[in-house]
DNA sequence: AACGATTTAATCGTGTGCGATATAAATGCA
DNA sequence: TGCATTTATATCGCACACGATTAAATCGTT
C-alpha cells in the first residue's frame, strides 16, 4: 500500500505532476478569464485591468494612486503607467495632491463616468459565458480571496 | 424591501462592485501565487511560468513547442521566447523535428532534469504557505479547472 | 529649526500574455 | 504535377506585473 521508496531519477513525481498543482488551475483560469472578456472590453476600448481599475473607480472617485493600489492590490509601478493611458483615454484626470504634494489624485473624467453605463451589462454577459451556478460562483470566489492571503 | 428603480447614474451599481466579481478574486489570487512562488523559484533561477513548463517536461521530455502550448494553453507567442530563456540557461535545447520541419522539439538537458531534484521540495513548501486544508485544496483546483472550459 | 527616517509616486529593466502578421513546411486535391 | 490551403513556429507591438531604485514631500525627534 505505502509506496515510500524514492522515486528513480528520471520518473515522474506525483507531487509535481501538472495536473495536481493549484497554482496551474488558478494560472490557466485567470488566463482563461482574461480571454473571456477581452471581447467584450474591446468594445469599450479598455483592457482587463483597466477594467478593474475602472470598477474601483466607479465605486469611488477621486481616489489616490495609493488607495487605487491597496484595493487593485498592485504597486505604483504596475498602476502609474495603467493610468497614464486612461488619462490618455480621457477616462480619469490625475493631479498632484495640494494637502500632500506626495500623493497623486485620480479622478473620473465625465467620460469615465459615462463608461460606466456600458459597462453595466458586461457582468451578465460573462455570468451566461461561465455557465456556472450562482451559488457556485460565490462560493468560489470567497475561496479565492482566502487564497495566499 | 425589492428596489427596482434605476439608480442615479452616479450611485455604486451592485453588480459592478469589485467585491462580487469572481473575476478580480481570481485575478487577485493568481498575482499572490506568483508572489508565493517567486522567492522559491528565484533559487532555481525560474520564473512562475517558467516553472510551469519544466513541469510540462519533467513530466515527459522531448515535446513539440505546440504540444506544450496544450499542456500549457498559450500561444507560440509566448512559448517561444520563454523557451528561448530556458535554452539560454541550458536547461532545455530546441531543435526541428526531422520528420516534420514545421515542428520544434523541446527537450531536457542533463542540467534541465537536474533541476527537477531541486523542485520537489517546493510543492511541500508551498502547501505549508498556503495553510489549506488538502480537500479544500483539491476542491478548489477542480473547480478552477472548470471556469471558462 | 534641523535633519534623518518614512511615505508616496515615478522610473527602469526583465519577463510574460496575446493579437496580428509572417514564413516555411507539409498536405490536399483538381 | 502544380498550386492553393493548412499547419507549426516565429516575430512584432502593446500592456501588464513586479523588483529595485530614485526623487520629492512629510513626519518625528530633538
Amino acid at each position: 500500500m505505502s509506496q515510500k521508496k524514492s522515486a528513480p531519477s528520471d520518473a515522474p513525481i506525483e507531487v509535481l505532476r501538472l495536473d495536481n498543482q493549484l497554482c496551474f488551475a488558478l494560472y490557466g483560469a485567470a488566463n482563461r478569464m482574461t480571454r473571456l472578456y477581452r471581447p467584450m472590453l474591446d468594445a469599450l476600448g479598455l483592457t482587463y485591468p483597466q477594467y478593474l481599475a475602472m470598477l474601483v473607480l466607479w465605486e469611488a472617485s477621486p481616489r489616490t494612486v495609493g488607495a487605487l493600489g491597496d484595493a487593485l492590490d498592485l504597486d505604483s509601478s504596475t498602476l502609474t503607467p495603467l493610468l497614464k493611458r486612461l488619462e490618455a483615454g480621457g477616462l480619469v484626470e490625475r493631479a498632484r495632491d495640494p494637502e500632500d504634494e506626495r500623493r497623486v489624485i485620480v479622478a473620473l473624467t465625465d467620460k469615465g463616468r459615462a463608461l460606466r453605463d456600458q459597462a453595466v451589462s458586461i457582468p451578465e454577459k460573462l455570468f451566461c459565458a461561465l455557465d456556472m451556478p450562482l451559488e457556485t460562483m460565490g462560493a468560489l470566489r470567497d475561496q479565492l480571496k482566502t487564497v495566499a492571503k
